[in-house]
DNA sequence: TGACGGTCCGAACGGTCGTGCTATTTCCAT
DNA sequence: ATGGAAATAGCACGACCGTTCGGACCGTCA
């Protein structure tokens, strides 16, 4: 890796904290440089544009999750244990010390849904992405028995994905001390109620 | 209505469309001044600051939203009914015409939840009393036998949080058409679940 | 008629934004 | 050791940001 390669992805990185907390929007070329001790040109010299700093940081954080979150869940053994994975690994990655300010999709979303470019093509798609490992998560539950076998596996995903996005909104605005355990009981009842009798 | 008072209403509703669909940190006082035919002086002689604008802005969303979901829901029959009249109210809210870019809580929430202040204190106390309305709706269900017994109501009201959450994220940043059948069959399961056998 | 409070405007302030240029430094291969 | 490429800094630009201020227009009441 050269020196150039090396220090585009120490931006890259810096640039994926800052925008965990004042989101992808908030994110700004002269506060990123000096919190890095470079000059605003001189940081700027490794992107075309601040929208392509934007793909790079959405880029990383897919990246990210991959490796914390998809990968490690996908060891564990099919059906049930797997998804339980999935959602447990799902829980810690909104508190990775790269994230200081939460989850930086779950902000994203908001701010890109209505703002049509590279940058929101590239988070829908990791969200698709993922989505779809969920979705295919919940089959092979299916294929194993865990679950009915008229269980919907989309619909399995959607739900959980919904929960997932609650327990965020309550733990990071609310502050809510208990999000954890609720978002726990609700997890256990949707994989019940996706259970044979 | 004074002409100032009324100025400043015509202000507020349409820096809450504008918000809908940048953000409420997106929003900017030039814009919104031009977008009114106004000079931006004429509209900041309305507010002391542009906090104080966010402020009103989140004030006059909250009383829409009592009065488009809260207030019509609470007629329904007590019971199940009931939470169910708050639950359709509340998916049709984020389709209201002064809400071109969606939920306007949602993405506030997003930018807002690292950045303390009154804006902040105004979007959480909203958010907590919505979520008492929906608890308090789940305990009434429970007091006419709709739902068990032993059901917790504030786990419901969590679960139905998220489950709002959820579709309003796959229907705007995924524009998932399936969104609304998905996020009511995930409601009546939920009901269900809470349910007496 | 004239003074007055309310309402809005035009101009300007200091800052910061993203983004170009050109110069300077730093590094590596020869 | 040195020439050339790669990497970074310096500086300036136009645009827009929130905010301030003095003044112009208004209907109302003395």
């Amino acid at each position: 890796m050269t020196k150039g390669e090396e220090t585009r992805s120490r931006i890259v990185d810096r640039a994926l904290e800052l925008a965990s907390v004042s989101g992808i929007e908030g994110l700004t070329i002269g506060t990123l440089a000096s919190s890095l001790s470079l000059s605003k040109s001189g940081l700027f010299a490794h992107f075309d544009s601040r929208e392509e700093l934007q793909v790079a940081v959405l880029e990383r954080a897919a990246d990210r999750f991959r490796e914390l979150v998809v990968l490690p869940a996908l060891r564990a053994p099919r059906g049930e244990p797997r998804v339980r994975a999935l959602f447990e690994k799902w829980l810690d990655w909104g508190k990775s010390s790269f994230l200081p300010g939460g989850c930086v999709f779950v902000s994203a979303a908001a701010e890109l849904d209505d703002r049509p470019g590279r940058a929101r093509d590239v988070l829908v798609q990791a969200q698709r992405d993922f989505i779809s490992v969920l979705s295919q998560a919940a089959r092979v539950a299916v294929e194993e028995g865990h679950f009915r076998a008229d269980a919907d596996p989309d619909q399995f995903a959607f739900e959980l994905y919904a929960l997932v996005l609650g327990f965020h909104h309550h733990s990071r605005l609310l502050r809510e001390a208990r999000s954890g355990r609720r978002v726990r009981a609700a997890f256990d009842r949707l994989v019940k109620s996706f259970s044979p009798d």
